[in-house]
DNA sequence: ATATCTTTTTACGATTTGCGTAAAAAATGT
DNA sequence: ACATTTTTTACGCAAATCGTAAAAAGATAT
């Protein structure tokens, strides 16, 4: 288990609000990141910051969505939280289905704020407690990967799997959701899936990883 | 299919708010029943007023909840929804709990209320074209209804869970669901559910009724 | 207090769905 | 043409949901 991320990245250009978020958090032992326009945090955050993102929906000149990908783009694992005053369902669908991971609609109470945020975090600190992705060296162009010394090489079909499921990591991962990855190649069932999970876990066995079935969920990986 | 009802009862003692609420649904034919207190609501709502309730959860004097309940006591049909300004998970779990049917938290965009209250609406008026409710007449206090001349009498728990039933004609309600309709007694298995379900089917199968049960979803009412 | 009605618990078999695996068929690449 | 990859199909096992009966516990009325 690493040590507890306490990590926030407040992307928002109301400063009352921006400070009282920063205010209450640091009482919290969090580490506040402000920035007060989408400009301000392109050029400055860091590419390996790690922890909750909290992005104001409707930011003068930008669109939070933008954010969202460019955030999705370095970072597939912290939190993204969205946050606006007027939200309607199409987008909370629009956010959510974009990267975030929950939307927040103003004014919430920095409680409400906290109570989900934690809630992540609990989410996120189990996540590095699977895989440590740094034993992992991926080799894309050559769908194989290196795990202690050895490679493995597997087909294209098992690559995506097995990358797709080391991205969300503690998770499962259900058949949907990966029959999604494959959409560009159109024609493949919940079914097939199945059969490439287990062509995937005979050859990565030899590598101490093995593929949980979750029933009624998907499958997720994990190390022996 | 019945008319399409459009009557919306506010009960907002923020005069700005109710007034542009008015304004705002009257030019999209609604007629508007407006209360700036729980005192007036409950002198002068007619007993059978049909169509949406807006009730605020920061009433002075009175708490929303309080209103809610007594709505439900009249009317177990008709879309509720709370309003409130700061709305922490438990307060919404509360007022849903307690006969809302959905909450907003202010300020809201009326584009946004109306969106929400066409979805109310559209399930409101999708239920008279299942069971038509015309020819069931509830009995609450005697947990029975007539049907066709005859009179079933059933228990409270078959009472309550036939009605929720019957409120959301067309959808199956999971157990889940029916659970939290007899939450205030607290010691409900979904397995009980199934033994509740099973007398009830004996009991209404004389009124041509039957009870469907949509596999890992839950039950729905039919007519046959 | 006891009898009756209601509600909850328990148990178990039937049904349905999810899953693993092998092997055949089709498609793709070399 | 051959080898490899991908998809399809088939079938049996495992797991979860559901129906039903019957017993146990709780409530209510007489």
């Amino acid at each position: 288990m690493l040590a507890e991320v306490k990590n926030i990245c407040v992307i928002e250009d109301e400063v009352d609000i921006a400070d009282s978020i920063k205010f209450y958090f640091e009482a919290n032992d969090f580490k506040v990141l402000l920035f007060q326009n989408a400009e301000d945090f392109y050029q400055d955050i860091s590419d390996d910051f790690k922890g909750i993102y909290l992005v104001d929906w409707n930011l003068p000149g930008a669109q939070g969505i933008d954010i969202i990908k460019r955030i999705r783009q370095t970072d597939k694992v912290s939190p993204v939280f969205m946050v606006s005053a007027f939200s309607t369902q199409d987008q909370i669908i629009e956010g959510l289905s974009s990267g975030a991971d929950d939307y927040i609609t103003k004014p919430f109470s920095l409680e409400e704020l906290k109570v989900r945020v934690s809630n992540s975090l609990r989410k996120f600190s189990i996540v590095d407690s699977q895989i440590s992705k740094g034993k992992i060296q991926l080799l894309p162009e050559a769908n194989s990967f290196i795990i202690e010394g050895q490679t493995i090489s597997l087909t294209s079909r098992e690559y995506t799997l097995f990358n797709t499921l080391l991205e969300s990591e503690g998770e499962p991962v259900s058949r949907e959701q990966l029959i999604e990855k494959f959409a560009n190649d159109e024609k493949i069932t919940a079914r097939n899936i199945d059969v490439h999970v287990f062509s995937l876990r005979k050859k990565i066995k030899a590598a101490n990883l093995l593929i949980e079935t979750v029933w009624g969920k998907g499958y997720k990986i994990v190390e022996l």
